[in-house]
DNA sequence: TTTCTGCCGGACAACGTGTCCGACAACATG
DNA sequence: CATGTTGTCGGACACGTTGTCCGGCAGAAA
């Protein structure tokens, strides 16, 4: 029970201190190659240097670790792109250059990245929190799609639901192999790639 | 050790009989809305009807289990659209088809998909299987790209491994998806726009 | 010095995996 | 019928993981 009488005694900044020690030792284990999956709290607790139960005082479960590091991901990302719309004339090149400031952020955090992916194939809230950050994009790709198709810029007979998911998934996956698995200097070779086939493939394809 | 004066007992049969019931319980329950992961070799012996000692008479681990399950689930799929070839002009109407008839072969096996994908993100055994069946599909994918540019018919400036990549993973992701959480009424609609976005978005682009 | 706080370290129960082994029933053989 | 072989059972085992709990201790505030 808290003392009323005599301020605690805990240090405003300690208690987060100890909680960016853990983010920041997982990050370390998994950048070392570690699957989050085979990533034990006692390796992730003495790699912070603190005992295995006080990771217990600072996070519920593994699952709220990695919601915890997973945080922003794609908050922060989406807003990388959010603010896209296809004007022409540079619609497309500018679609390339904000996918390609995705790809570096992403880049940042791969390792993250790859635990999320990784755990929301069988964890229910992690998959949860992944559909939410991907549902964003989906929303924000249909809501575009369906203005063009309006404009008459879109074909009328182009499924938007579909096609945003089909962009979306198919680009956040291949963004994220991407970023683990090859160099970074393909990176705005994947974006430019990425914004043609999107481009092309649904923005502005050619009627049936 | 094996008697050689005398014929093994073994009814030819019996075993690959057992074995079929192990699939069979294990699909039963994968249907049921387990999750490979939480399935434990327990529960899935008691389906069967048999002991779970008797489960590692059959299967070397869990792992073995999924990659039977999961064998032909590449390259039966794959066989239905290997054959397709961009040649016009019912190219796209034939990829849609092509499409259309791994939908309806991924929608009869559901449930197994989803616990390979599940499981490819955490297992390496899982994970290169999974990795080998789509590359399966990414080479073809790309070898009919890199011919198109040839004939002039795809834009030069297309990168196409990437191109491959995007495709195939968006276009597998977006249907594990829909055979997983959509009704069947919506196949033909879903594999006419997954055909679309790959054709005008990538061997029909036009040039940059 | 006393009192409170937070962390340690270790034990615990529950559960899962894969291995092992003795028991037993079915059955072909002599 | 007697016998030996086979395959399955059922349970124990070692090991590892998770999340909880609690006694004890060190250090800082009063």
């Amino acid at each position: 029970m808290a003392s009323i009488t005599r301020r605690p005694a805990a240090d405003p900044s300690r208690r987060a201190a100890v909680e960016a020690d853990v983010l920041a030792a997982t990050e370390r284990l998994l950048a070392a190659g570690a699957t989050y999956t085979e990533l034990g709290v006692q390796r992730i607790a003495a790699e912070a240097g603190v005992a295995r139960s006080t990771f217990y005082l600072y996070f519920r479960d593994k699952t709220e670790l990695l919601l915890r590091l997973a945080a922003q991901l794609g908050d922060v990302s989406f807003s990388l792109v959010g603010g896209w719309s296809p004007t022409e004339p540079a619609a497309l090149d500018e679609l390339a250059a904000s996918l390609l400031r995705v790809i570096r952020f992403y880049r940042d955090r791969r390792h993250v990245l790859a635990a999320v992916l990784e755990v929301a194939g069988y964890d229910r809230t992690i998959g949860e929190f992944w559909e939410e950050q991907l549902g964003m994009f989906i929303d924000r790709a249909h809501e575009l799609l369906v203005a063009e198709q309006a404009a008459g810029r879109a074909p009328a007979d182009l499924n938007a639901p579909t096609a945003s998911r089909v962009m979306i998934w198919g680009g956040m996956r291949v963004i994220a192999d991407h970023v683990v698995n090859r160099p970074a200097d393909e990176d705005a070779s994947v974006a430019r790639e990425i914004a043609a086939n999107e481009w092309f493939g649904a923005f502005r394809r050619p009627a049936a």
